[in-house]
DNA sequence: TTCCGGACAG
DNA sequence: CTGTCAGGAA
C-alpha cells in the first residue's frame, strides 16, 4: 500500500522511510486510522508533505469504498486521492502484472527520441505519447513490465535530458535520433527556474521541520515561530497556507501544532 | 500552466 | 552558491 508513494523520490531515499511506514501501518486501514500529526512526522523529509496527506486520506477511501484492498482497475485507481496516471499505471503493471504502458517523463523522452527521433517536449503526458507507448510495448505482461522498467532505467542513467551517454545505450544503433544528429538537444525543456534560497518554500519546509521534531502533541509557541525566518510577512503567509493545506493547525494564542 | 520539498551534483 | 530532478492537483 505505501509503496504507492514511492514513485517520486529516489529509491535509495524512501527505502528507510517506506520500512517505518509499513511497520506502523501495515494495511489501508491502519493508515486510515493514523493522525495526521503522526502521518506528517513519519513523512520526514522526503518532501511534498501534502503527498503524505493525500496518502492517509487514500488510506481512508481504500478502507471505506475498496474493502481495504487496492482496486485492480485504472479508473478505480486514479480515483484515489494521489494517484495519477503514472502511478496507476506502474500499479497495474508492476504490482499486478498487467500489460500496461506506463509514461513517466524518463520513459517519455526515451521512446520520442528514439522512435520518433525528435527531442521530448516535456509538459504533460499527451494521447501521441501514449500511443507510441502502446505501439512499441511488448505483447506479454511480464515483458511489458520489464520493458517498462528498462526504459524508465536507460533514461535515468543513459538517455538523460541534459547530456545523453549514447555512446553506451543499447539502442544507439536503432535510435532515430541519434542518426538526426541529436537535433535540440538540450533545449526541449526550458525549466521553470525554480530556485529554493528564501522561497515560501524554504519557510514552509523550516516551519514543518520545528513542528516535526517536537515531542508527540506539543505545540510551538508564537515566539519560537517567529525566531524560525526574519521576515515576519513571508513567515505569516507561510503559516496561513500551511494551515490552509491542513499541514499545521494555528491556535488562537499564535501558536502552532501538527493536527491531531 | 503553476505550485509544491528536499537532496545532491557541479 | 546555482542547477537539476518529477508526479499530482487546482
Amino acid at each position: 500500500m505505501c509503496e504507492v508513494m514511492s514513485q517520486q523520490t529516489q529509491m535509495s531515499r524512501v527505502v528507510p522511510y517506506w520500512q517505518d511506514w509499513m511497520r506502523a501501518w501495515p494495511d489501508a486501514a491502519a493508515l486510515a486510522q493514523a493522525s495526521t500529526a503522526e502521518v506528517i512526522t513519519a513523512w520526514g523529509r522526503l518532501g511534498y508533505p501534502r503527498r503524505a496527506l493525500r496518502l492517509k486520506e487514500c488510506a481512508v477511501q481504500v478502507r471505506d469504498r475498496f474493502d481495504n484492498q487496492l482496486p485492480h482497475t485504472y479508473e478505480e485507481l486514479v480515483s484515489l486521492p494521489g494517484i495519477g496516471d503514472y502511478t496507476a499505471s506502474a500499479m497495474l503493471s508492476f504490482a499486478y502484472g498487467q500489460r500496461v504502458p506506463v509514461l513517466d517523463t524518463n520513459i517519455r523522452r526515451v521512446l520520442t527520441r528514439a522512435f520518433a527521433g525528435v527531442e521530448s517536449h516535456g509538459g504533460a503526458t499527451k494521447p501521441e505519447d501514449r500511443q507510441l507507448a502502446e505501439a512499441v510495448l511488448p505483447q506479454g505482461a511480464e515483458q511489458a513490465a520489464v520493458w517498462n522498467q528498462a526504459t524508465m532505467e536507460l533514461g535515468a542513467l543513459v538517455c538523460t535530458a541534459k547530456s545523453p551517454a549514447c555512446q553506451d545505450c543499447p539502442l544507439a544503433g536503432v535510435c532515430a535520433f541519434l542518426a538526426a544528429g541529436r537535433p535540440g538537444l538540450g533545449q526541449g525543456r526550458t525549466r521553470p527556474r525554480q530556485r529554493f534560497q528564501g522561497t515560501d518554500r524554504q519557510v514552509r519546509g523550516l516551519i514543518l521541520a520545528a513542528l516535526r521534531e517536537l515531542p508527540a502533541g506539543e505545540s510551538l509557541g508564537q515566539a519560537d515561530i517567529d525566531q524560525l525566518w526574519p521576515d515576519a510577512a513571508q513567515l505569516g503567509s507561510c503559516l496561513a497556507s500551511l494551515d490552509e493545506d491542513g499541514l499545521i493547525e494555528i491556535e488562537p494564542g499564535g501558536g502552532a501544532h501538527l493536527p491531531r
